[in-house]
DNA sequence: GTGAAAGCGCTAACAC
DNA sequence: GTGTTAGCGCTTTCAC
């Protein structure tokens, strides 16, 4: 680990400092003969700025800062979560920001976290995953007026800078494939309530069946942790109700196939029996059997669109509205009944 | 954004900034009140130590760098990835160092995003991903001396420090169990040929089968990206041989789950037909239909192990060897026939 | 036990 | 165009 710095830079290269350091700023007064000493200096040396002490001074890390909700730990043992990195990831690197990622056990640890980090003065902005009703994490950000983005949305603080899905509109749709293929009693397993996104998802699904003048039934709602191994015994009851469900939208991929996985278990043909439309369109779930018919939300656009918006906001550009929602569509595979014959 | 530093404290404590500097490391001979006053001052400024001034003199960033191999997108699409990270973050945060991660499109990219970090003085150690045969980034970090540890291990350089199952142990378990309910026509799929993963887990099939004095074919050998979408035609080539397989070992689940659709789609059934056994046991493989025999080789574990091998090192404690070795597991479910009677 | 002073590696006025 | 200087916020001798 040879420690080489900009003075030994300007030692070789017969300058100052400081001209090493406008060099490597891409200064614009700076003749030709100087610039081409220093690049071969530091080309000889094998020198790298220590970006330790770049950030200090210029008080710029070019590092977003993301925080894994752990207790949530359901949500990301869900390949949701290395596919909006991994849009997150494409677009900062081509900017040239890393990311720098820790996890909370809960809503107090990840406000610890996310202060340590932003006071810390290591990153420049933060992105915010899965942004509860009343979250304490964002009301910290806004009092500290510290730039960030949401991945999802806020409902207390509309103004804030968020990339989401429609997540109500997705719903609609979902119901409404169900309510064209024929089916009347529809049921619906949702997420975490605390989240916004679940909110969303369960007022689409309401929407849907009351403009088609269907039946709402409490019983028919189920809540269910994202973990598939939590709660499936709700599954059968339900499913012993004298009118159960022909079918259910269900608000995760992975709930949807812990889902099927418990009705085959408990006999039940699908879609046969019970038609399932799921949320995300993770690659397995084409890959299933039967393949799943499920809302696309654009996952890695998701990622990628809360990193632009974040960098460009950074780099005090315009906000352009133009991918805060990302767009979502449904694949219909071959989890669906259909009740209308053509 | 108010930026309270030790001097603001120093002077509302009524001590030098040292002395601050004291508390916050927790120093010894300091007296009682002191600490008290300055922790006072602390908690009414809302003090938060700026890290990158701390780094700069202190010379550790408690950062762990961790670099995506992008253009191995099929490795991350994978919930292999998602798994792996909640590992790492697990021990690390436990430890308070955080996950610096950025990707790369290639190993040419992948090198210079290291030295970049590791130059840059931006991470304490590093965490290497499926290291390949005759791996740049390794010698370079090698002739660094820089701190790192392996997911998986290195040919060249076995006494490297490596977090690893011991695949081929794993993959020879794997054909056993076909073996063993059985089968004697057995195929392999590989992952990306150039990893030493994927030639761990061929070696530890051909050794399974030459044990078994069972015959071993190139055709009835795969390579496959990891990525379901391609090469799956390779199959029906095997798959119209005149001596087919009955059996698959396959090693990765997602491409497990493409390699049954692709068979189900041409006419075949799991596991009447042909049987299967993969790696990893992501979560869906239990989920899937039919619920997937699979090598457990507890990924989470892997990046657990990794950050922890790689923080004890930093710490310059003693290297224990547990843990080094990931076990693996069979998990039996139902994608493999048996022609055996009971 | 505590303070003063130097310095980590860099940038940014300000001179010339 | 380039050098000199000061300083980012912190730790760490070295005094006392």
């Amino acid at each position: 680990m040879p420690s080489v710095t900009i003075k030994d830079v300007a030692r070789l290269a017969g300058v100052s400092p400081s001209t090493v350091s406008r060099v490597i700023s891409n200064h614009p007064r700076i003749s030709v003969a100087t610039v081409k000493k220093v690049r071969e200096a530091m080309e000889t040396l094998g020198y790298h700025p220590n970006m330790m002490a770049k950030s200090l001074v210029s008080k710029s890390t070019k590092t977003l800062g993301l925080v894994l909700p752990r207790s949530a730990e359901e949500l990301f043992a869900n390949p949701f979560f290395s596919e909006v990195l991994r849009g997150m990831l494409a677009y900062a690197n081509q900017k040239q920001y890393d990311l720098l990622i820790s996890s909370a056990n809960n809503q107090q640890d990840e406000l610890e976290t996310v202060t340590r980090m932003v006071l810390g003065r290591r990153v420049d902005g933060m992105i915010l995953m899965a942004p509860r009703k009343a979250d304490p994490t964002v009301e910290k950000l806004l009092e500290l007026d510290f730039p960030f983005v949401l991945l999802g949305r806020s409902l207390e603080h509309p103004n804030v800078l968020a990339v989401n899905n429609d997540n109500i509109k997705a719903s609609f749709d979902a119901t409404q494939h169900l309510i064209d293929q024929g089916h009347t009693r529809i049921g619906f397993v949702s997420g975490p309530p605390d989240l916004v996104v679940s909110e969303d998802r369960l007022k689409g699904y309401q929407w849907a069946l009351s403009k088609a003048g269907l039946p709402m039934r409490d019983e028919w709602v189920m809540e269910s942790d994202i973990l598939p191994k939590n709660g499936f015994h709700a599954v059968s009851m339900v499913m012993n109700l004298p009118d159960r469900p022909t079918a259910f939208v269900v608000s995760d991929d992975v709930i949807a196939f812990g889902m099927i996985r418990e009705l085959v278990g408990a006999g039940y043909q699908i879609p046969e029996d019970v038609s399932v439309v799921g949320f995300n369109n993770i690659v397995l779930s084409e890959l299933s059997n039967p393949p799943m018919t499920t809302v696309d939300i654009g996952i890695y656009h998701l990622g990628y669109q809360a990193a632009q918006h974040l960098i460009r906001k950074l780099q005090g550009e315009e906000i352009l509205q133009t991918g805060l929602t990302v767009p979502h569509r449904l694949v219909i595979r071959q989890s669906v009944r259909s009740f209308i014959r053509r």
